[in-house]
DNA sequence: TCTTGACCTCAAGTTTACTTGAGGAAGTAT
DNA sequence: ATACTTCCTCAAGTAAACTTGAGGTCAAGA
């Protein structure tokens, strides 16, 4: 395969750093789509390296595999993408970004003034107040933060 | 149950918006440790809401359960929790908050100079320099962002 | 007391993101 | 031609965080 335009599996293994079975399984959830040789083996374009990169760095950010999936299909079909290309899916990807962030923060943030009353779980508490409750995302449990009827903990003290 | 200074498990459900086989669960995993009554049914103290809601908020900032159990083992065994106990937590809580808040915003300005040059797969790309790698979180293929042997892919323009 | 709704335990299923292994075919170096 | 490495496809396993279901017990109101 040396000096050939297209990559085996094992080849863009290496220069990912994936694993090959995880490479498998991207293509499984089509993220990559190598082309094969007679054989039946995968051969890979050198423009899935970067492809594969973008997953990387976007898993990093919390991003969920369908999420990229989704994020991906925005490059072009037939031809290998450009900077131009990459440009665009980069801009998209850093406003997903910057709204991630913002949430985290403005939680931390709520999280602040309810160290200073040590509540996190009274009605009053500015974490368990609506409009963040829409916004979960991730893992947990079904009924969401806010969705819950009147919580209510009046002794907060820890005196019996 | 009514006025009784314990709560049910579907009392406590109720309460804080979890359903009740997540509570068992929780239990499970050592981070609520309800009583029984005579007939083997759990009974939660008022203080179990916090502790649970904490619990929430937590995973609502992507800490995984043992995560969350390590916070709360720092929590006093005998007593109920006072406000001071959970001033302490939440200070701890919110330093690993900000690191994570901190790395997120960093790895985005990365992007942001990738942005610039639509790489995101070269050798001399910031994302791929080392120094992040040995930070990283989550799931994610074993081989990591950095850890990675000598990745370049010199054609950038997508021109043949 | 009786009945219904809430609880109990334990086993198995679900989703996400992969890995591991078995059994076999293809590619490559000598 | 031989041998060794890499690759192929399935199927099954793994970890986290829960849910669902079966079969049975408990508690509270009429």
């Amino acid at each position: 395969m040396k000096g050939s335009d297209l990559l085996s599996i094992g080849e863009l293994a290496e220069r990912t750093g994936l694993t090959v079975s995880a490479i498998r399984f991207y293509e499984e959830k089509g993220l990559v789509h190598p082309l094969r040789n007679r054989g039946g083996q995968r051969r890979f374009m050198r423009a899935d390296i970067r492809r594969l990169s973008f997953v990387l760095v976007a898993q990093e950010f919390g991003f969920t595999i369908s999420d990229i999936a989704a994020q991906l299909a925005r490059l072009p079909e037939g031809r290998a993408p450009n900077k131009s290309d990459w440009t665009r899916i980069s801009r998209e990807f850093r406003k997903h970004l910057d709204e991630r962030i913002e949430r985290m923060s403005a939680l931390r943030d709520k999280l602040d003034s309810c160290i200073g009353c040590g509540c996190l779980s009274m009605k009053s508490c500015q974490l368990y107040n609506a409009g963040d409750a829409a916004s979960r995302h991730g893992r947990g449990p079904r009924y969401l933060l806010g969705d819950s009827p009147e919580i209510d903990e009046p002794d907060i003290s820890g005196r019996r």
